[in-house]
DNA sequence: TTGTAAGCGTTATCAA
DNA sequence: TTGATAACGCTTACAA
């Protein structure tokens, strides 16, 4: 049989008090006398007491919960991100919990019907949309919505994006700075919105200038995609002297067959930009020129859209990635 | 003002029956004429009704929380086994929430108070031990408490860790059997019970071959460390030739400052072993020869450790860690 | 099989 | 400032 936790009648007992004194001895600013409170404390301490806050939740009807739903969350950004957010919920007082999805609609409509039994007061979507109604339904019931990084055209949830196609231009034109015309990008195939958001300001940038872009697209935004995606790009026989990869990951697998089995000097032969600026990027062993995913920024945007007082303006929130120089894409010189 | 949820009163109503029946619709098991639980399910599905866990919880004793606690959750072997445990969590019909801390024993004891407040039915914690007062405390509330490689002496919480030690004496021997002699130890500052063990596991096996290390330790388990270690060991007059990296990340660090700063070859003139079979090791930069964290069957073990039949045999279980063979290491000839 | 009523651990209201 | 009492949304005897 399972043991019950200490509760606030216990405390009141050993205290001498009734318990909606202890009650207040734990909320700020309640009214009690200085003396009672201490008497409160000292015995909630001996006997381990802690506010219940499921109880607690079903009378302030606010859980303090907020649900982070997440694809592969071991991928080097989508961690940081999700450690920074866990960390900035903990400080503003609220805690996360965590729940896991594939790619599917229906896998995050389970999800969110999850958030909702618990109650939480708000979701992160970090990736994945599901049906409008499910939307609908969550926001129906006063549960906050924020989706990070889905530039779907949808109403009601916050929305906090990237300026990707800005990013795409700017990509081309330190390309173009460094003497590069034989352009390439490398994208996976789920076709999530901000992926295709890069690819898409990528050719648009390219087109301006009158240039064609080799684009390749396979498998899951990972490393592997990479190595393959290198090897097609690489292959042909307009071997391209730029490559701007959707992503880090996939710009350390183009980078490692580059270099491995087509014996390529970068950025001397060939030139490559990534997108993320995750933690290897920054390793000896790539040294990669790429554009930074606003973490903070993210996790300040999502914060202030949960706030109680969050305005009206901020339904749509568009951040920058700055460029950050390495050492893959020469320098104008 | 905050909009209430759906609650089983609402859907009583539209259905014509009393709270109970709507109660009783939901529970597996409960006695309710088929006809009556459709009626239900049907009004339950127009309102958007979402069974209460927090009520629930407070009811029958069991909130299904289960909280993960854990330091450095953005790091490839950190976020891996959070995702394979809170996707564990999930299929069990458990939610995972997530508490950072640093590795200091009392924000570790932070959380643990804050996983009793929201009478979480467990709390596994990743990193970091606090004091056994709260421990107890935890267990004394009917807490489950599941400790992953932290190698402490301490009774009640289910523990599972690795046999390092035996890992060591197998990095030793592969090191020998490439003939390498002059052996070193690459480790972080931060010592903890595992990491140490690694270490000592190292050394004595080489006292019994009678073989000198040379150890370093420095900063925390992260590849700016290992760049630092590799310096400090790479410089000496007597140059290693085989290093035991008491982690990936440090192991990656090593490594492209052993290329790129020393010029030197692996596995030619240096050999590496690495533990924790992070992504990037199997990466076509790395090929790292490493120990892999047996990552589902550590999962395993914890849903074991918190199924309500769980035995008290399994207090401390003990898994391998296999070599996974690539190509820093020499293969015996 | 069903409804009524009590109870879970809180906070909020209202007298005292 | 304090205690009694009524919610909150649920489950679970107990009767019907």
């Amino acid at each position: 049989m399972k043991k019950n936790f200490v509760s606030a009648q216990d405390v009141a007992a050993l205290a001498g008090v009734s318990r909606s004194a202890v009650s207040r001895a734990f909320t700020p600013g309640a009214s009690i006398a200085d003396d009672t409170r201490h008497r409160v404390v000292m015995a909630a301490n001996t006997l381990g007491y802690q506010v219940n806050q499921l109880a607690r939740g079903l009378m302030v009807n606010r859980s303090g919960i907020v649900c982070l739903i997440v694809t592969e969350m071991d991928t080097p950004y989508r961690s940081r991100l999700v450690r920074v957010l866990t960390q900035a919920l903990q400080d503003a007082g609220n805690i996360a919990m965590i729940i896991n999805t594939d790619r599917s609609d229906e896998s995050v409509a389970q999800a969110l019907q999850q958030t909702m039994r618990y109650r939480a007061d708000a979701s992160i979507l970090l990736s994945g949309l599901p049906d409008r109604s499910i939307v609908q339904r969550c926001l129906d019931n006063g549960q906050r919505l924020v989706l990070i990084n889905r530039d779907d055209p949808i109403e009601g949830p916050y929305r906090i994006n990237l300026d990707d196609a800005g990013a795409a231009r700017q990509a081309l034109d330190a390309f173009l700075a460094a003497g590069c015309r034989r352009l390439a990008f490398a994208n996976s195939a789920v076709g999530t919105p901000s992926l295709m958001a890069r690819e898409q300001g990528f050719l648009e940038a390219a087109q301006t200038c009158g240039l064609p872009v080799a684009v390749a697209r396979h498998g899951a935004t990972l490393y592997q995609s990479g190595t393959t995606l290198a090897q097609s790009l690489l292959a042909g026989p307009n071997r391209p002297d730029a490559i701007f990869c959707v992503t880090d990951l996939i710009a350390c697998g183009v980078m490692d067959v580059a270099r491995q089995q087509f014996e390529l000097r970068i950025p001397e032969d060939l030139c490559i930009i990534g997108f993320d600026d995750i933690e290897q990027a920054s390793w000896g062993a790539y040294e990669l020129t790429s554009f930074a995913q606003p973490i903070t920024a993210i996790a300040d945007a999502a914060m202030a859209a949960l706030a109680d007082d969050a305005p009206n303006g901020l339904t749509n929130q568009r951040l920058n990635s700055p460029l950050i120089w390495r050492k893959t894409v020469r320098e104008p010189s």
